[in-house]
DNA sequence: TCAATGGAGTAATACGTATTAGTACGGTCG
DNA sequence: CGACCGTACTAATACGTATTACTCCATTGA
């Protein structure tokens, strides 16, 4: 009684039913492969798995056939982190979500400096999801090698370009908000962005510069991280004339809360004083009024990514598109006047 | 080139070093069984390794040993909740940091009405956590008794309390609260909790009844979901004598938000007409003073729940407790009002 | 009566690694 | 000079399932 038992496998199944291990393989499998069998048989095999309580080995199963429902996440940071805000949980939510609804299961890799081959160990999944804003290029270049079906979620320009992706497309996105800023008679434009250079950063980038050539406002970057962003920067930006101020929405949101604390210290009333948009969403839990810019559809593209993903590990059903990017829609908000 | 290589396996170890595959085992493995090996050996066999960048396939290594390095999360809600207050969230951060920490993988599981034997899928990991108020006895059952490690985070007394748990010692807590109000002067107290009977509820009920008995208080237990708390209500116990209500924390923060509501709805101000206590902490961004209660300490469950089950997979050094009571530290906060 | 046909199921093998029993060989000792 | 021993490996097998080529048997047709 309480001894331990081992869980029935095939072979069991077959003694009980007086046939071979291969055909209980087959009966289970749905017989895709035409084998005859006779109505009876069958259902004995069928009686017996159900009476011994039978479930397949996802192990031996994956070992016998390459497939397993399975697939990885790979995060450069960890997927549950302590601030709830984070940029990456709607993310998270979107892939478990589809993940879900395909039936697959998920299993999550944490990168760690400590395991350097980490990356590979995401060969236990049938294919894998990478979110991030790092590419550890050498093992992923070794998985493109091998076959191994990844998705980037955020896109990605590394190895020609040969990274399947999907993203999100700042650069429309970006273009419009200056568009919306010069209809509302913006024309000296400060943009403030990340000192990183990643393609979420020079995406929004291209976008801002494109639309500010096009509209012909004028238009000045700089890159900070937040810090040495301060009253005085802000008061001079204004005796030069800007009138609107334009910032990257980043991970931590280091740059928009910096930027909001200068206004506030410098006693600049947004949008009496100044316009501002955010190229995203400002950090949730901001207080003050909802700050114009656009929606980063983060859960989409969690869902997005898995549905990517499955495609690629379950062939046939003609190739999908390897990389894809999602629009993001406007916000309005209450941070931009109109001036004369 | 552009052609599919194929991951280099023991077998192309040995070709190249002119050895067998168990041979190329052997030495990866750190030659643990003690096999006569020449160094000399060992070095070819390692650099050719080493040339070939192997890597070892998890699946087949899991087939062979069982043992895998990979703890399984079972959840019978997302674990990504769309609501990103979800009391579980601390929990899993909690298992993914310990986990990440023990160098274990972690793969999620999401139970599916649709695939009913979704929980038999957990063997793929070396054993497994589960989270959620609910108990699928019978899947519960056949796993304990194949012997796969299994640790359930949150206290649990079905199939006769053998099923290995990590939890928070409501009782103790819970009691404390009563004996709080009570060295406060508070000796007619409503309490509010859940219809729903799980040993977390149960737990705090029996803390509650122990510690009023205790100090002489008289208790009216009141068991709601929330929608039928209205103002009258509340200014019906008020008139019965009644100087402080406690209320369940639950997932959802039902009962507390209707309360909340209810004494606003009511005019009551909290503490002066009435004492209130959580057991427990009110949902996240609840305005408001900060309410008396406890701590659950969320995030050390889950950590304890990951070495607990560690311990569990990896037998030997002694065969730890399988149950295991956090203490929840008490918040002292501002609704408790000493009454004459 | 023999070949051809078709039905029912199985033997054999692959997947990649871990483990254990065993082999081959050279040297030493009595 | 054979028994014995230590060294350095390897053959064989297990793990549990999927697949495919094959066998065996009963009919049918000429």
């Amino acid at each position: 009684m309480g001894r331990v038992r081992r869980m029935p496998r095939q072979a069991d199944i077959a003694r009980v039913a007086g046939v071979s291990q291969a055909t209980v393989s087959v009966v289970l499998g749905g017989n895709r492969t035409g084998v005859r069998l006779s109505e009876q048989t069958r259902l004995r095999v069928l009686e017996a798995a159900e009476r011994l309580g039978y479930v397949p080995d996802p192990v031996a199963k994956r070992l016998a056939s390459s497939r397993n429902n399975l697939l990885g996440l790979y995060t450069f940071t960890p997927a549950f982190p302590v601030d709830v805000a984070d940029s990456y949980y709607p993310i998270l939510a979107g892939v478990e979500a589809e993940a879900a609804a395909l039936g697959k299961d998920l299993i999550m890799f944490t990168a760690s400096s400590a395991v350097p081959d980490r990356i590979r160990r995401t060969r236990l999944a049938d294919g894998c999801l990478f979110l991030g804003r790092h590419v550890p290029v050498d093992g992923i270049a070794d998985l493109l090698a091998a076959g191994f079906p990844i998705v980037y979620i955020g896109r990605r320009t590394e190895l020609g370009g040969r990274i399947p992706h999907v993203g999100a497309d700042y650069v429309s996105a970006s273009a419009e908000v200056i568009t919306r800023l010069a209809r509302a008679g913006h024309t000296r434009v400060r943009y403030l962005r990340e000192p990183d250079d990643a393609p979420s950063s020079g995406d929004r980038e291209r976008g801002v510069r494109a639309a500010a050539a096009d509209v012909g406002a004028s238009l000045v970057v700089t890159r900070t991280d937040g810090p040495d962003l301060d009253a005085a920067s802000v008061r001079r930006w204004l005796a030069d004339g800007v009138t609107a101020l334009v910032v990257e929405e980043t991970d931590t949101g280091a740059v928009f809360h910096a930027t909001w604390r200068a206004l506030g210290e410098a006693g600049i009333s947004v949008p009496g004083d100044v316009s501002l948009a955010v190229l995203g969403r400002p950090p949730e839990g901001t207080p003050g009024p909802v700050i114009s810019g656009f929606e980063v559809p983060r859960r989409a593209l969690g869902r997005a990514a898995v549905r990517l993903l499955a495609s690629l590990v379950e062939p046939g059903a003609g190739e999908p598109s390897l990389h894809r990017l999602l629009t993001c829609p406007p916000v309005v908000g209450e941070t931009i006047a109109t001036v004369a």
